[in-house]
DNA sequence: TGGAATGATTAGGA
DNA sequence: TCCTAATCATTCCA
C-alpha cells in the first residue's frame, strides 16, 4: 500500500507546476555578472594570473598619456602590488564562496535524499533546489565581483592621480622651449617634427612639449607686458649666438630655398630667423626679433648682458642693432626677388593649414602690440616681413 | 605659509 | 586632431 501510494503521489506531483516551474529555471547569464566577468578578466584580477596586472598598469600608464618619468617605474610595481593584493583577496573570496556553496548544496541534498524516505522527492525537484541554492550564491558572488572592481577602479584612479604629479622641467628645458617660442613668435606652432626634436633635446615627451606651448601661448597672450623682458633675453641670445657663430652666414645669407633651412631644426643655431631662413614652421622675422634692438637699452638687467658677453647694455644694444640692419636689407632682398619669401611660405614647407589659421589668429592678437616699438627712431625697425 | 609659477587636464570649437 | 581657454593640482620661493 505504503509504496503505491508513493507512486502515485509522485506522479501527481510530476503533473503539476513542478515541470512548469523546471522549465522557467533556464534563465540566460546575466548581463551585469557578464560585464563584471569581462572587466575583471581585463583588469587582470581573474583569469590568468600571468601578465594580468602588468598588463592592466600599461594601459592605466598609456591612458594617462604621460612621460617615462624615473618614478614611473615605482609607480607601477605600487599598482601592481597592490592589484595583486585585490586579486588574492577575490581569489580567496571565491573559493570560500564555491567551498560554501558546495557544502550547503551537499547538505540540502542530503536532507532531501532523507525526506525521500517519507515523502516524494522526484529528481527535477532535487535539481531544482540545487539550483536555487546556485542563485542565492551567485548573487553573492556578484557582489562579491561588484565590490572587487570597486576596488580596481579606485585602485585605477589612485594610480592616475598618482600620475598627475608633476614635475618642473629643467632649466635646461625650458631654456631650450623658450628659445624656440620667442625665436618663432610670429608663429609659436612646431610642426610635428618639430616638437619631436624639441622632446628629445628637452628629455620629454612630445605631447610634454604641446602642454607647453599651448599653455606658454596663452600666457603669453594674457600677459605679453610681463613676457616682454623674458622674450628680449631670448631674442638677444639667440642674435648673440648667431652673430658669433655665423657671421658669414650673416652676410652672405643661404636662399630660404636651400638645404637645410627648413628642413632641420637647429636649435642652438636658432639661424633660421635671423637669417631669413625660414624654421621648420617656415618662420621669417618675427615680432621678438624686431623688437629686440627696440626695447633693448633700459629693459634689460645688466646681468643678461654680462651673461651673453657684452660689458654694457649699449654693446649689446649696438651689436644687435647693427645685426638687424644686415637682417632688414636682406629682408627685402628676399620679399622682392623671386623665390623670397612669398614662395616659401606659398611652398608651405611646414605650414599646415590650421597653423595658417591658427598663425592667423595668434598675430591679430599678438603682434601689433609686440612689433610696436615705444621708441621710434632711428633705432626703431619694422620689419615684420613674415605678413 | 601664501601667492606665483607651471605642468596637466578638460570642454568646446573648427 | 589640434587648438584655445579655463581650471586644477602641484611645486617653488620670498
Amino acid at each position: 500500500m505504503k509504496p503505491a501510494l508513493f507512486s502515485v503521489l509522485c506522479e501527481i506531483k510530476e503533473k503539476t507546476g513542478l515541470s512548469i516551474r523546471s522549465s522557467q529555471e533556464e534563465e540566460p547569464v546575466d548581463p551585469q555578472l557578464m560585464r563584471l566577468d569581462n572587466m575583471l578578466l581585463a583588469e587582470g584580477v581573474a583569469g590568468p594570473e600571468k601578465g594580468g596586472g602588468s598588463a592592466a598598469a600599461a594601459a592605466a600608464a598609456a591612458a594617462s598619456g604621460g612621460g617615462v618619468s624615473p618614478d614611473n617605474s615605482i609607480e607601477h610595481s605600487d599598482y601592481r602590488s597592490k592589484l595583486a593584493q585585490i586579486r588574492h583577496i577575490y581569489h580567496s573570496e571565491l573559493e570560500k564562496y564555491e567551498q560554501a556553496c558546495n557544502e550547503f548544496t551537499t547538505h540540502v541534498m542530503n536532507l532531501l535524499r532523507e525526506q525521500s524516505r517519507t515523502r516524494p522527492v522526484a529528481p527535477k525537484e532535487m535539481e531544482r533546489m540545487v539550483s536555487i541554492i546556485h542563485r542565492k550564491f551567485s548573487a553573492i558572488q556578484m557582489q562579491l565581483k561588484q565590490s572587487t572592481c570597486e576596488a580596481v577602479m579606485i585602485l585605477r584612479s589612485r594610480f592616475l592621480d598618482a600620475r598627475r604629479k608633476r614635475r618642473n622641467f629643467s632649466k635646461q628645458a625650458t631654456e631650450v622651449l623658450n628659445e624656440y617660442f620667442y625665436s618663432h613668435l610670429s608663429n609659436p606652432y612646431p610642426s610635428e617634427e618639430a616638437k619631436e626634436e624639441l622632446a628629445k633635446k628637452c628629455g620629454i615627451t612630445v605631447s610634454q612639449v604641446s602642454n607647453w606651448f599651448g599653455n606658454k601661448r596663452i600666457r603669453y597672450k594674457k600677459n605679453i607686458g610681463k613676457f616682454q623682458e623674458e622674450a628680449n633675453i631670448y631674442a638677444v641670445k639667440t642674435a648673440v649666438s648667431v652673430t658669433q657663430g655665423g657671421h658669414s652666414r650673416t652676410s652672405s645669407p643661404t636662399p630660404p630655398s636651400s638645404a637645410g633651412s627648413g628642413g632641420s631644426f637647429n636649435l642652438s643655431g636658432s639661424g633660421d630667423m635671423f637669417l631669413g631662413m625660414p624654421g621648420l614652421n617656415g618662420d621669417s622675422y618675427s615680432a621678438s626679433q624686431v623688437r629686440c634692438p627696440i626695447s633693448l637699452s633700459g629693459t634689460f638687467p645688466n646681468s643678461s648682458f654680462s651673461s651673453l658677453g657684452y660689458k654694457t647694455s649699449s654693446e649689446a644694444s649696438f651689436h644687435c642693432f647693427t645685426f638687424l640692419c644686415c637682417l632688414q636689407v636682406e629682408s627685402l632682398r628676399h620679399s622682392m626677388g623671386p623665390g623670397g619669401y612669398g614662395d616659401n611660405l606659398g611652398g608651405g614647407q611646414m605650414y599646415s593649414p590650421r597653423e595658417m589659421r591658427a598663425n592667423g589668429g595668434w598675430q591679430e592678437a599678438v603682434t601689433p602690440s609686440s612689433v610696436t616699438s615705444p621708441t621710434e627712431g632711428p633705432g626703431s625697425v619694422h620689419s615684420d616681413t613674415s605678413n
